[in-house]
DNA sequence: CGTCCACAGGAATGACGGGCGG
DNA sequence: CCGCCCGTCATTCCTGTGGACG
């Protein structure tokens, strides 16, 4: 068969098969729905608390905390889209800007995009973050409008920096004379408050509001509404939904990750031609997922992080069990012998390491060995298959998953 | 009970590339 | 074009520490 009429087969399958979606888009993350089941109380809540910004008083300070996947995100930009839309009607001016800190990265990025959201044009760097921070003062000021700034994980912005931020935007409406501003902070790590300043916490959380993960039957009202848009009459199984709804609910209760497996079941099932997404599809997307998400971190590494991955790797080919920080420095080493490369220092391969255990990668615990020091126990998080999988089409490392250290091979380890 | 190992991880500093405003 | 400031990565130097050993 000809290339051509291949791949012709491919596309008439798919497009006469328009069998499982209707809508594929709707079970995407980010599309946001008409209806969030299970959060009436929090949609009252978070609607009560904005509400004075309609009579043009500025609103109490939200503070908005849960889980991943509880709602948080789309509870917010609901209430406050339906706000906007209601403060056009009214001719009020209220205005809000959403920014996701972690996926802004630096202060200063959040801070552009505040300034984007009044049409401020920043460079990207550049500026000093107090310049901007000016900027974005100035601007509001002169916009006159009442300002609702959503901060999507906040966490991020205390962790990696100071909360300087943070400080700066709760006592902002002391230098307004024309605007006001209020803030909504959102948060999956409820232990953050403990690292904020006092004054900046007592001021966010004027207003908390606590998401509760769903459980299992929430879920799946909520997967089935979607379900209904998403995919065509009849083609998901009452099982696969139940199942889909039961994966979430054992792992926080996060809907992001029911819709997630909803909708890689689906595609399994497309791929696989079936008519209709069965249990085992679940199954087979619960997997995939998985599988993408490590082999994509691991595909993504810096070549310092792979080696260490690599390191690790090896020790734990070679010892079995757990490495610690000086083995996995002197295999890291001898790696990047063989590759002609300058080692790091331990001392950054130690944040390194640090870095893996975030991502979930490797798993590090600092153990004290009394009389033999205090060290840190590392061990793979992932399989070494995938290890494998995800570097071997690296041309730099591909050689070096076979090879044999030779620190390992000296046979003097003990334990 | 004190010592002392083998590191952890904070702070200060520097090199580098990107991007500004003038 | 320059001088400046930024964020990021990395190094250097450093102080801190849990608990087995003696």
């Amino acid at each position: 068969m000809s290339n051509a009429s291949v791949l012709d087969e491919v596309f008439s399958k798919f497009f006469s098969n328009a069998g499982i979606f209707k809508d594929r888009e709707v079970l995407r993350h980010d599309y946001l729905p008409e209806r969030l089941p299970h959060r009436e109380e929090q949609i009252k809540r978070v609607g009560e608390a904005v509400a004075p910004v309609l009579k043009g008083a500025r609103c109490s300070n939200i503070f908005v905390y849960g889980k991943t996947g509880t709602g948080k995100t789309a509870v917010t930009k609901y209430v406050l889209t339906r706000l906007e839309a209601k403060a056009k009607e009214i001719g009020s001016p209220v205005s809000f800007c959403y920014v996701n800190c972690r996926l802004a990265g630096t202060e200063y990025r959040v801070l552009a995009s505040l300034c984007n959201s009044l049409q401020l044009h920043v460079p990207f760097t550049g500026l000093s973050a107090g310049e901007v921070f000016e900027r974005f003062k100035v601007g509001l000021d002169s916009a006159k409008r009442l300002m609702l700034i959503a901060l999507d994980e906040v966490d991020a912005l205390v962790k990696s920096r100071s909360d300087i931020l943070l400080y700066e935007l709760t006592r902002i409406n002391e230098t307004l004379s024309q605007s006001k501003v209020s803030i909504i902070g959102i948060s999956n790590d409820l232990r953050f408050k403990e690292f904020l300043d006092p004054r900046v916490l007592s001021s966010l959380s004027e207003e908390e509001i606590v998401f509760r993960p769903y459980d299992a039957s929430e879920l799946r009202t909520i997967l089935a509404e979607r379900a209904q848009m998403a995919f065509r009459e009849g083609a998901l199984s009452e099982g696969a939904l139940s199942l889909c709804a039961a994966l979430a609910a054992a792992e926080h209760g996060d809907a992001r990750r029911a819709l997630d497996l909803l909708r890689v079941a689906g595609e399994v099932a497309e791929r696989r031609g079936a008519n209709v997404v069965k249990e085992e599809h679940v199954r087979e997307a619960e997997k995939l997922i998985e599988h993408n998400r490590v082999v994509e971190a691991l595909a993504n590494l810096t070549l310092h992080s792979k080696l260490v991955m690599l390191s690790v790797f090896h020790l734990v080919r070679a010892n079995g069990y757990k490495a610690v920080t000086g083995e996995i420095y002197e295999v890291y080493n001898e790696l990047c012998g063989e590759l002609g490369i300058a080692p790091l220092t331990q001392r950054r391969v130690s944040t390194l390491v640090n870095e893996l255990d975030a991502l979930g990668l490797l798993n590090a615990q600092v153990t004290s060995m009394g009389r033999y020091g205090r060290t840190k126990k590392i061990r793979l998080e992932v399989t070494r298959t995938l290890v494998k999988e995800a570097f071997s089409s690296d041309s730099r490392l591909g050689r070096l998953i076979d090879y044999e250290p030779r620190c390992l091979s000296q046979g003097v380890r003990k334990n």
